[in-house]
DNA sequence: GATTTTGTTAACCATATAGTTAACTATTCG
DNA sequence: CGAATAGTTAACTATATGGTTAACAAAATC
């Protein structure tokens, strides 16, 4: 039972970069969802990994090039997602449903993740341009979505016409704005938009309008 | 043609506190519009305005308020521009489509708006429920939208069940999330969409998808 | 075990920031 | 006209802010 150079669980080292810096980004991420680049705080990032204020410049250079890999990550992990959807193996109009589910529960689930890319886009997303890894993984959702689609019309039950990008700018964004501007929705017409009936019955309005759309009438 | 009491045009008085505050007024909107709250500048409202910094406290109180007072008045302008709408004048699916038109077009015009009501909502609507003047104006449109869906469905054109809160929320959505994500839409699908063209599309989507929705098929 | 590298710390710095003081003057009112 | 009021100004303040310095110590390398 000595105590030095065991085999037991956890070396439970005193220094660990990889930690620090995920600590350190996990902080800036919360940070930025919840006061925007503007308004996030160099010195709450760091109180808040519960590490020292140097070790953000240490590891990610500066505010900016935080904010940059903060927003990177939020994009590679949703692109991730989206892959596993295997949107091609399932009928076209179960696809565009599951998609449509999937938009409204990934952004339920992270909410942070809108107001990053709020932030990322009052500044014309600038810190996606010069992101290479951002500009590099340009989604194949849009490709798939547009197999999808011709499938649907091939088979008879779809329209055609439908230009892939602006049905995912659709899905999306029936998605986004409900719940981004959750706040201001719920304060103006005085109805929690939040509530579990009210979310239900979001999801099934938007499948409803999304199916209409694409299935021929 | 003494220059003392005449009836000539512009008495061009150096001090006057409605200009001056209307100077204040509208450069924190575009101040805030543009830098969100967080990373709007006291200093750069005051220079915007061309006047005292002091006179803002004079006429505002502080950031927040001035904030306050930005959002109340853009709501009031998009309510009064949508009550000139008109919408039960019209048919049924006229006037369905007369408010995508609307949304866009204004969204389109009032780009301020948009990223207002962002930061807004990064504030969870706070500074709405501390306006009273907010809390006052809610929107007659729900309202309108409703008997226009139930006059189209007594008509037979409009199919049933289909609630004015969801309805209005999707319309807003659609030209919303388009044109507030813009930016970082155009970099990860590498398109501009907001050529021309694209443009057009967008509308011409937006108007199929809603139409195809509320009509009965 | 000594040396180099990597990770961490406290203290520091220049400047930016929201908000204030107090003097001053154009305009209004008696 | 003269006094009171409302609008404006420059200078100022306390603190917050993004970022840096330089010393120091745990790990890794030799």
């Amino acid at each position: 039972m000595t105590k030095s150079t065991e085999t037991t669980p956890a070396k439970e080292r005193q220094r660990d970069a990889d930690r620090s810096q995920g600590a350190i980004f996990s902080a800036a991420r919360d940070e930025f969802a919840e006061h925007g680049l503007g308004g996030a705080r160099m010195d709450r990032i760091a109180e808040r990994a519960g590490l020292n204020k140097r070790l953000i410049y240490y590891y990610f250079e500066d505010k900016e090039k935080l904010f940059q890999a903060v927003l990177e990550q939020a994009y590679l992990h949703i692109r991730e997602e989206e892959r596993k959807l295997n949107l091609l193996e399932l009928e076209p109009a179960t696809a565009i449903r599951r998609l449509v589910e999937f938009t409204w529960v990934y952004y339920l689930e992270n909410p942070q993740f809108l107001t990053l890319l709020n932030s990322a886009n009052l500044h014309k997303a600038r810190h996606l341009q010069e992101s290479q890894r951002a500009r590099e993984m340009n989604s194949p959702l849009i490709a798939t979505l547009g197999e999808v689609l011709e499938r649907g019309r091939r088979e008879g039950s779809f329209r055609g016409g439908v230009d892939p990008l602006q049905l995912y700018v659709s899905i999306a964004g029936l998605s986004y704005f409900y719940l981004s501007n959750n706040h201001t929705l719920s304060s103006i017409f005085a109805r929690d938009l939040m509530a579990p009936k009210a979310r239900n019955e979001r999801l099934s309005h938007m499948c409803d309008m999304v199916l209409g759309y694409v299935l021929r009438s």
